[in-house]
DNA sequence: AAGTTGTATGTAATCGATTACATCAAGCGT
DNA sequence: ACGCTTGATGTAATCGATTACATACAACTT
């Protein structure tokens, strides 16, 4: 034999745990391995007697199988990739809820993968997904594994099953799930027209970024609408933090013709610049109005309450998942959904003063 | 053979990857598997040569270890749980960040459970660990997992280790990493005072939650110190969320004397209740002086800016982490970790008004 | 020179499931 | 009654690593 045999695991006073196998199952049963095996993948194909006998003796020793022999012998590991740019803001924890909500329902695990920014890390996870640690993945990083956001990447090689949540992946042919992002932003900025604002300004959201894209289209297409003229001295780089909201907050209060109206492509920047806006002697909305873009749960109760664009990010994360377990279980999967969005409206915009 | 061999795993025209083995690295370095797999585990009881070869056999076939075999071989998954009770909760996510960079570095990935409150999902998480899908678990949750807050628990015979992060977990022989709620408490309730408060209210956490009783203990001692009683009628129930703290403002817009301080054990309670207060018509800090606890993103931004006690988040992921890392691999751990916190001084709170 | 020790490596058992294939009995058509 | 299908079950190969044990050889001791 090999080694000790089933040592305890780390010291004496631990006691040695022994995990029901198979095997002992079947012993205690009465039947070979593969009936029991069977009874837990297709019991259909097990007669109702043996299926009673094994289902009594799984919970008589309490038998969970193994999922590291299983996985190696199947290929299946029941667990999903989940990658994000930044597990610390607030956006995507509910969405991670909605995610985990639908995967732990359908027997998956949720593997979390924090890119942060590093190539490194990314590579790490490219190779996590190569080496078979996950039978698919969800991306809210905007792009695939292992590949930059122009070039050719290696994800899609790697075979996995892949859907994009929020931020679409051009080019790829997997599953997008998504918002309209131009229409929702389009409509906020009739919204402010509709209010009387003529001078609406755009926070933006990171260089290169596709809801950054999508959101300014929108942000465009709305003042056309309108029939206003776009201003590229109305446009103000962010990066839907609230630091780059500040920051564009102390870019507003320097100017000396102000617009009335301020549109952030975030709520965390409207939050942030609201701050800034506050802190200088400006007033929201008698001064400026603020819109944000997502409706995280600090908008209701922000000071003033932040009309924005409501995400269902629940929602979102249900339905990725969702459409995932349906790839992995090869069913039929559309290629794009799209939620609904809701404009919220509450007090950080108002019609604008008309002295 | 068995099945189909290396068929394509679902449609034609996904490229059949083949990952390499550790049988082909072997073959091209033109050694052993053992030879190769000691290159990976024990380089220095490898031949300068031997292990040359075997390195660049692994970089020309981009080999990575099939973690289901390792796994089942060893007993080792390098994969860390984290039991969580709500994954959106802002306060998580800084610290999930923070558990996630070590664990990283570490080489140990992270797999979340939402408890949400379910039992069942709980016992899910119990069989979880016993089936060996995880190396250890990192409880945020305040009680051992399958086990009621104060009943026996099953995680503990599961013996896998763990460590307590933020809600210690009394009884439990664990590493446990948290800051000093009690002192932390009283600390504010002092500054309070300082201010000249008199009448200062308490917007508790759930009932048994041991934040709660810490907190709550630190607010008596504070309250002793500066020689002040005790006043029941000022202890306003709450749970840590912000609806909860919305519910307070309520409670407080309604009585006829009102305290000229309120101190909230979290700080989303301490924005939903100042947002009631304003919605109201009562001023912060001139009618009311509001406190939080935790330092979220929001409590600097928060109109007014939020008087709280910051804790290192990010640190008390890392620390936990590293803890359970040293555990893990069998280095001594220190039994209880206590990192410091810190009062932060904003616009929220200031002197009563002396009328 | 024989014995001892140590180092490097290979051989093959092992981890615990899944599953292809073999086997066997019962049911059925002719 | 014979062959054939169908259904239930068992046997054993297999997934891809790790690692106990065996072996081979070089370097020292005495």
């Amino acid at each position: 034999m090999d080694e000790a045999g089933q040592a305890e695991r780390r010291d004496p006073d631990t006691p040695p745990v022994r995990v029901a196998r198979i095997q002992d199952v079947a012993r205690l049963a009465e039947v070979s391995t593969a009936t029991v095996s069977r009874v837990l993948a297709t019991p259909e194909r097990v007669s109702a007697e043996a299926r009673a006998r094994v289902m009594e003796a799984i919970a008589k020793t309490g038998y969970v199988p193994n999922p590291a022999a299983r996985t190696l012998r199947s290929q299946k590991t029941y667990m999903v990739l989940v990658v994000l740019p930044d597990l610390a803001n607030t956006f995507f924890s509910k969405i991670l809820r909605g995610i985990e909500e639908t995967l732990f329902e359908a027997g998956y695990g949720m593997i979390i993968s924090d890119l942060d920014g590093s190539p490194e890390k990314e590579a790490h996870f490219a190779a996590f997904t190569a080496a078979g640690r996950v039978d698919g993945a969800i991306l809210l990083n905007g792009h695939l594994i292992g590949q930059s956001r122009d070039g050719e990447g290696s994800a899609a090689r790697i075979g996995i099953p892949l859907v994009a949540l929020c931020e679409a992946i051009p080019g790829a042919d997997i599953p997008q799930i998504e918002i309209d992002n131009r229409a929702a932003a389009a409509h906020m900025v009739q919204h402010l027209a509709a209010q009387g604002h003529r001078r609406i300004a755009y926070v933006s959201g990171p260089a290169g970024n596709i809801l950054e894209r999508e959101r300014f289209q929108g942000f465009k297409d709305g003042l056309e609408k309108i029939g206003l003229p776009f201003d590229p001295e109305l446009v103000i780089p962010g990066d839907f933090t609230i630091e780059s909201g500040m920051a564009a907050g102390q870019n507003l209060v320097a100017r000396a013709v102000r617009p009335t109206a301020v549109f952030c492509t975030s709520d965390e920047m409207a939050i942030g610049l609201m701050r800034t806006l506050l802190s200088a002697g400006l007033r929201v909305p008698e001064d400026v109005s603020v819109a944000g873009f997502d409706d995280i749960e600090f908008a209701a109760v922000a000071e003033p309450a932040l009309t924005t664009i409501h995400q269902p990010r629940r929602e979102l994360g249900q339905a990725a998942a969702a459409a995932l377990i349906d790839l992995l279980q090869g069913r039929p999967t559309p290629k794009r959904i799209r939620l609904e969005t809701e404009l919220v409206v509450r007090a950080s915009v108002a019609p604008p003063r008309t002295n």
